[in-house]
DNA sequence: CGGAACTTTGAGTCACTTCAATCGGTGTGG
DNA sequence: CCACACCGATTGAAGTGACTCAAAGTTCCG
């Protein structure tokens, strides 16, 4: 099905977060072709065949990176919430470098590259981009400290305050319940940690009373002690609207296009 | 000194990798106005004030990315290698969340974002500049992946592999023999080791032969063991001259401005 | 009702940490 | 030129966080 951007138009403007769009910027997103395709959960995003022909955006579900080590243990390097682009990275580099899995059942857009140069001609909207970008590096950088740096509890607990705080972001939370449709595997593989470990974090996460996690609702309890204990600090996800994070000179200006 | 770039450009080319530019975009980068700036080792290359007003490009010497846990424990998250440019993201976030600093004696040109600017509205130095950030990305994921999936020695001569690869990339590798000024607690810091454990890894590296690392000089002896040893493949940094690393759709369209 | 997938529990083991001391090189002041 | 101090590398030994293995308990779903 080929359609014009009804609904994942305004999750492309999540990620523009604060930008007024000019008149032709506005006409440039709208009027992007995109296919929109739905998955069934634990499927792979990336068709090798047409790696570097396009990129996609994912509209509804839950996704992840995720690479395997010579011995075969997995490693999920983040996750893709609704309105991300998994991929876009393709579009410079021509491959991929991880396995990109839905989660859930999933819908995603597929926009073919050539379209997508439309797109960056606005430097606007190119900025935008560029921002989502780097400030998925970032989470990266995150990552590292994390894994590297943090014991079993602290790291389970900062990696549920990282997905409460991105999922308020897009709006995907309601008071403090929200779906988290991951298993304790996916977890452990996201952490670095056995899938045991996982569960005895878990374990005392809700001893404390910081959370509840029955089924696929996550319900935070306790939102300053989950981040005191998960050493957790959002400033690293730069999500719109803080100080210190105008976005680049581009954007300063008066709008052009 | 506020000079033009000279060596500089030798490095900024590297990063383009695989371009033959056009005089425009040659006229573009000869005429940045750099600042060239000396620091000592372990010197903060950002200064509070001017965050999000320049960014720096490294000329010469041995940089790194880090933050520190609420509990003080430090992590690298990333090599700062002569020709990158370890703050660009300031030009898109307006802020940085990590400390990035120099490892040995350093020279660092500095560019105002101002004339950073013009650098982008060329879209093949766009692009390149994309691609740079987009392959720090990419290293920054199998970082998560070695801290997160391998155990000690496996980490640890992965995390030199890394480093040799991208010597070697910049040219800046002799015969096996290149210079790797590190001590072993910032290697610590980078691999989420301890100190103790990165010296009796290294200790196993040495006594199999694969490497020899008297004082600042790393003499790789057996590359293709350590590559074995390490789990390493080096597809995900990118290097110019893969198959598939084509780059963008516009590097692959005739030259433009 | 049966089976698959996921969670939970227990117990033993191991990789890695922490603590603490020693060793070796290098620079500096006397 | 030597003594001392400092920093980093190395070693030993004890402790522990996390892993593995294995089994049992749950939940979900056809």
């Amino acid at each position: 099905m080929l359609t014009r951007l009804h609904e994942p138009v305004t999750l492309l403007r999540l990620r523009l977060a604060g930008l007024d769009l000019s008149p032709g910027e506005e006409k440039a997103i709208t009027s992007l072709p995109v296919r929109a395709v739905s998955l069934a959960a634990d499927q792979s995003i990336i068709r090798e065949a047409d790696r570097s022909q396009q990129s996609c955006i994912l509209l509804q579900g839950l996704a992840c990176s995720s690479k395997v080590t010579g011995e075969g243990k997995r490693q999920i390097v983040g996750f893709h919430l609704p309105g991300d682009m998994p991929d876009l990275l393709s579009f410079h580099l021509g491959t991929i470098d991880t396995a990109i899995t839905t989660m859930t059942p999933a819908r995603i857009g597929i926009i073919l590259h050539e379209h997508l140069e439309e797109l960056f001609t606005h430097r606007r909207l190119a900025a935008a981009l560029w921002r989502a970008m780097v400030s998925e590096a970032a989470i990266h950088r995150e990552w590292v400290v994390n894994v590297g740096r943090r014991r079993g509890i602290a790291r389970t607990a900062h990696l549920l305050c990282e997905l409460v705080c991105r999922m308020e972001a897009i709006g995907a939370i309601d008071g403090d319940n929200f779906e988290l449709p991951l298993t304790q595997e996916e977890m452990a593989d996201a952490l670095g940690l056995s899938i045991v470990h996982v569960n005895r974090s878990l374990q005392v996460l809700r001893q404390q009373g910081l959370i509840t996690w029955r089924g696929p609702v996550l319900r935070v309890l306790d939102r300053p002690a989950l981040m005191e204990m998960g050493d957790f600090n959002d400033d690293y996800l730069h999500l719109a609207g803080r100080p210190g994070d105008e976005g680049c000179p581009v954007d300063r200006r008066s709008r052009s296009s």
